[in-house]
DNA sequence: CGGGGCCTTGAGAGTGATCAAGTATCGTGG
DNA sequence: CCACGATACTTGATCACTCTCAAGGCCCCG
């Protein structure tokens, strides 16, 4: 991983210059399986992930999932719409994050630049599910696949001889509802990339990038 | 895709505290087929529609094309990320916008009730995005043109005598390039509800909405 | 060593895409 | 006001990509 982050997002207790009462921001750790938050919870608080690795999901009737996101260390998750969440958060990998009361993106009263920071997470955050509807809507199951791994590689695989290899922290049913397939299709995907020369695996949840041009050439579009 | 930069993001951190120039809202008109910006315009203003429909959508070098939202009345489009913006906007009805400065949601100087009436669009935003990706992802052609109706019905249909009449102020391939389907199995599929007495049409811009809870079924789901 | 997830692979089916006409609808100009 | 052409929409036939169902293999952990 572009080992990360931890530094670089100082949280904001540490930044009270004349304002009397910054909101206090909690820290919480989560052990893999535990829900950060779940639908329907009251959206007290604004998460900013320190490390591990979360899933944000919502989940019809009939048990058909999407993802909606991954969180990685450095994102910011969990902004509200309404008073309770419409989406599941849980922890694919044990992390932790830093809690911000709501109020400090909602109202101006508070931290200014921890207000700042929230807000341009979630600009950031419609940027990026911009490039998500684009992937679900009109790419075919070999673009949707290889673009997965180049923006994971791009967040967290690290470069060493011409190789970069990227830890999938997530299953392939979780890459497959975050990408709008089914396991089969997401494996058997993989499968023809690794067939090709383009990628190999390590233990299945580590994959090896080989050749990041046909990997990104894979992926279509302007990158 | 792209990448997103966060340090495009550094926000202006010397804020003047004596805020001696609220931004000045800009009123502007827009005829059919006239673009209020496109890709790689710079993001300097955020709009609020007044009237008209707006259709923001992405292309991909080979053409195949996204519809991110259609913009109705009330609501705000064009939220900045990085220094410009990564999609297009096009008049498809015409219509009037308000222009904010970026400024008013992206730094605290300036007026603060705009500052938070955008920051509250920009997280609604967020929201339908979520309903959105997860029709892109997991809903069959049926439900993604159903839920369609009954969302923009909801926004702009009109109740009378059982019957909820809704303007379709968008052509077929809109909605198709919106909802992940060919223009044909957009067609197809409005017929098929047609044929089963569930909506009927009145020049195929206009939809009457004959059988509300046939339709909700067929959405399927909490949308 | 055995059990249970998870992942991969295979065969067959189905939904939606593609290719191709055919039919309305709308705008324009005679 | 009508004729014409252009554009948009509908319908049909066929194809292909992805899903579904099913089985087998791998790996982790007790």
């Amino acid at each position: 991983m572009y080992v990360t982050l931890s530094s670089a997002f100082t949280p904001a207790i540490a930044a009270p210059v004349g304002i009397p009462n910054p909101a206090p921001a909690q820290r919480r750790t989560l052990s893999v399986g535990a829900h950060l938050f779940r639908e329907g919870d009251i959206a007290n608080n604004i998460y900013e992930i320190t490390s591990g690795v979360f899933r944000l999901s919502r989940v019809l009737d009939d048990g058909r999932r999407q993802v909606i996101a991954f969180g990685l260390p450095g994102d910011i998750i969990g902004f509200p719409n309404g008073t309770v969440h419409h989406s599941d958060c849980e922890a694919i990998q044990a992390g932790a994050v830093i809690s911000h009361r709501r109020h400090t993106l909602d109202t101006l009263k508070g931290d200014d630049a921890t207000h700042q920071r929230l807000l341009h997470a979630a600009l950031r955050e419609i940027s990026a599910m911009q490039d998500h509807l684009m992937m679900l809507g009109r790419k075919s199951a070999m673009e949707k696949v290889a673009s997965f791994l180049v923006t994971l590689s791009d967040r967290i695989g690290t470069c060493r001889d011409e190789l970069t290899r990227c830890a999938l922290p997530m299953s392939r049913a979780d890459i497959a509802d975050f990408l709008g397939l089914t396991i089969e299709t997401v494996s058997r995907t993989l499968t023809r990339l690794r067939k090709a020369g383009v990628i190999a695996f390590d233990r299945a949840q580590t994959v090896l990038i080989k050749d990041k041009d046909a990997l990104l050439s894979a992926a279509q579009a302007r990158v």
